[in-house]
DNA sequence: AATTAGCACTTACGGTGTGTGAGTGCTAAT
DNA sequence: ATTAGCACTCACACACCGTAAGTGCTAATT
């Protein structure tokens, strides 16, 4: 049992830290790559493969039939039994066979899977396609991205709205609604669009808040709200100054971006997957999806993140408990410095990393290059 | 058993009938008020409302000890007898007390629930507050209504954006993004704000589309795309054409609304119900609900009803297999003429339709008075 | 004629028992 | 170092009750 203790002290030690979660930043412990013989990391893989095919605990005879090992099972056993003492497999009870833990997942993802085999060039014209197909606004772009990611990847999806770094007004229109209502449509810099209602205190017509938007277009024209925020300092209270200063909210909260809205889809997805076969982490999974209140911490940490990657958060790794049963898979996209938003795979630990990857990777390059073209 | 066929032939056809459903509109055969005496009116509202409570079949002894009615468990047991032999209530087996049918519930619904007590004053003060509390946009709006129906009634919510019926141009703006792309902004009489992105075939400054879009603001000013249409049939085939083209495309596109967007929440909230405890059934209505296909033809039918009141749909009624085992109750929303949507609750057929009633109609007077105020 | 007491009958549900198969871990042989 | 052999452990499926709940029917009562 205590063979190999001497060898790899930092390992097994790295192992316990993991299970006693401390503050880490995401998905950050790298696995030492020659922590395993060449023999274990083949049946390690093979494990997880054959685990994430069937869903059921792969047994020792299993391995060699199916994979044609020129050993015998019982040696199998014996190189499971010390993976196991490593943390990398374990076993639900005495007569059933190995499935993997977080950790092995870990490896499995930094060291044992074949990169890039996700999505096959067909696949991705396909995406392609549904994207460009036909002109649509940001909103329906995201709820496409989500289904299309979901799909592809055959487990539940969520793309984050983008948030700007740096809003900065591009355009400012200013519509009669009723006398004392007016419809502020502003445009910014990145081709963000928003509309606010604002309530004027006497009548104005339309002609009036033409002049109004005309002016407040000459003198903002490419500020961002801070420099609004001086700029209107010293002027007089009238209705410039009150369009002004609902502008400067507008813009605030679009670069804070509270309102970060998530776009999920593809929840039956990972529902029908067998883990779910208990009905109370069903409703324990829907909920916290639903909520989407676990990725309120995810993801902005996910776009102040330097390390620009996917990121791959396993099982336990995962801060919130209510994701501790699933894997969560992560890529920004964006225009750099200008506006950045993530897309995700959410999915049972069981899954197929590789694909998973693949696609939001895929999926966040398309979309950057999409904001792309929307940008000035 | 015969005893009553001759009393009531017509109800006795009229259930078989419901059964055999037909292409028959929705929520529409109403049964007849007399078809039942003062007694078993009395034991089949008690039994749905405590089958309501308790999700589980109601015994006969429950019935009299629970409300304390003058006569025995016997006696109950006949009316009982008698009113499952008419289709109102059933029992799974043998030795298990009654449950009510969609039969039950549509009667219960039509002649037995005192109405209204849904929600107290308080509960509506406090809906009020949370829509008028910031000025959202119409997204947000709809994502809100959603989000409180579904809390309120403790069930799934599904809200339809809402669908114009004849879209007139309020206002038009050109932005330029690049050289030859422009951002269009259109601005419906009824407030409702799209954005667009046009390529040009040659690059145009902002100045030159300022002027367009000038132009085009007066000569279209409120007009329909049929009208525009015809207006421009005779123009050059410059860029005012290319934009005015797009714009009827818009205009069309919003009145059609093919993209009838659907804001759905609470799913957890009917998940959580014991007759979900089936994890076969959680991911058919889970699937039902999320491609949100189901509801294609149930939403437009709502629309064009003349009916203008709550729609209540119970269980098979339903004309779409996969809604078979959950009621849907609907109202529309909107300004008349101009706009419309739907606001709706979906659960298992056991809901409590008067709370659920009064849900889905206070919230949809509340979103037709924020319509109203929106349009000019 | 309507109501009710009494009772036999039916059926779901929870607990217990069991035997079978899968797969392991260990020991001893190669 | 590998492997054959074998005892051992569990989960899982199935059958087997006993019990409690609640009914439908019959006969007695009002």
């Amino acid at each position: 049992m205590e063979i190999n203790a001497a060898n790899q002290p930092a390992s097994g030690k790295q192992s316990r830290k993991l299970k006693a979660r401390e503050g880490e930043r995401i998905a950050k412990e790298t696995l030492p790559a020659d922590s395993l013989t060449e023999r274990q990391k083949e049946i390690l893989k093979i494990t997880i493969q054959e685990f994430v095919n069937t869903a059921t605990p792969v047994s020792s005879e299993a391995i060699v039939h199916r994979y044609r090992l020129p050993i015998s099972p019982a040696t199998v056993r014996n190189e499971m039994a010390e993976l196991e003492r490593e943390g990398y497999i374990t076993h639900p009870h005495t007569s059933a066979g190995r499935i993997p833990s977080d950790k092995g997942y870990r490896y499995f993802v930094e060291h044992l899977m074949q990169r890039p085999t996700g999505l096959t060039r067909l696949e991705q014209n396909n995406i392609q396609h549904q994207f460009y197909q036909i002109q649509l606004d940001l909103n329906e772009w995201l709820r496409l991205a989500a289904s299309i990611t979901a799909r592809t990847a055959q487990n539940a999806a969520v793309v984050s709205a983008p948030r700007a770094y740096d809003s900065r007004l591009k355009r400012l229109e200013l519509i009669e609604v009723q006398e004392r209502l007016t419809l502020m449509v502003v445009v910014t810099q990145d081709g963000t669009v928003r509309e606010q209602m604002i309530s004027l205190d006497e009548p104005h017509n339309q002609e009036k808040l033409t002049n109004i938007s005309a002016r407040l277009n000459t003198l903002l024209h490419s500020q961002n709200w801070g420099q609004i925020e001086v700029r209107i300092k010293e002027w007089p209270e009238d209705l410039a100054r009150v369009v002004a200063i609902r502008l400067i909210e507008n813009l605030r909260t679009l670069d804070q971006h509270q309102n970060a809205q998530i776009y999920r889809d593809g929840l039956t997805n990972i529902l029908s997957q067998p883990e779910f076969s208990d009905i109370g982490r069903v409703r324990q999974v829907l909920h916290t999806l639903e909520s989407g209140q676990a990725f309120t911490s995810i993801i902005p940490e996910m776009l102040s993140a330097d390390n620009g990657g996917v990121q791959v958060i396993i099982g336990g790794e995962n801060r919130n408990d209510d994701l501790r049963l699933l894997s969560v898979v992560l890529a920004r996209y964006g225009v750099d410095g200008q506006v950045a938003g993530v897309v995700g795979i959410v999915g049972p630990t069981r899954m197929e990393y590789n694909r998973t990857i693949s696609t939001v990777e895929y999926i966040s390059e398309l979309l950057s290059s999409l904001m792309n073209e929307r940008r000035g």
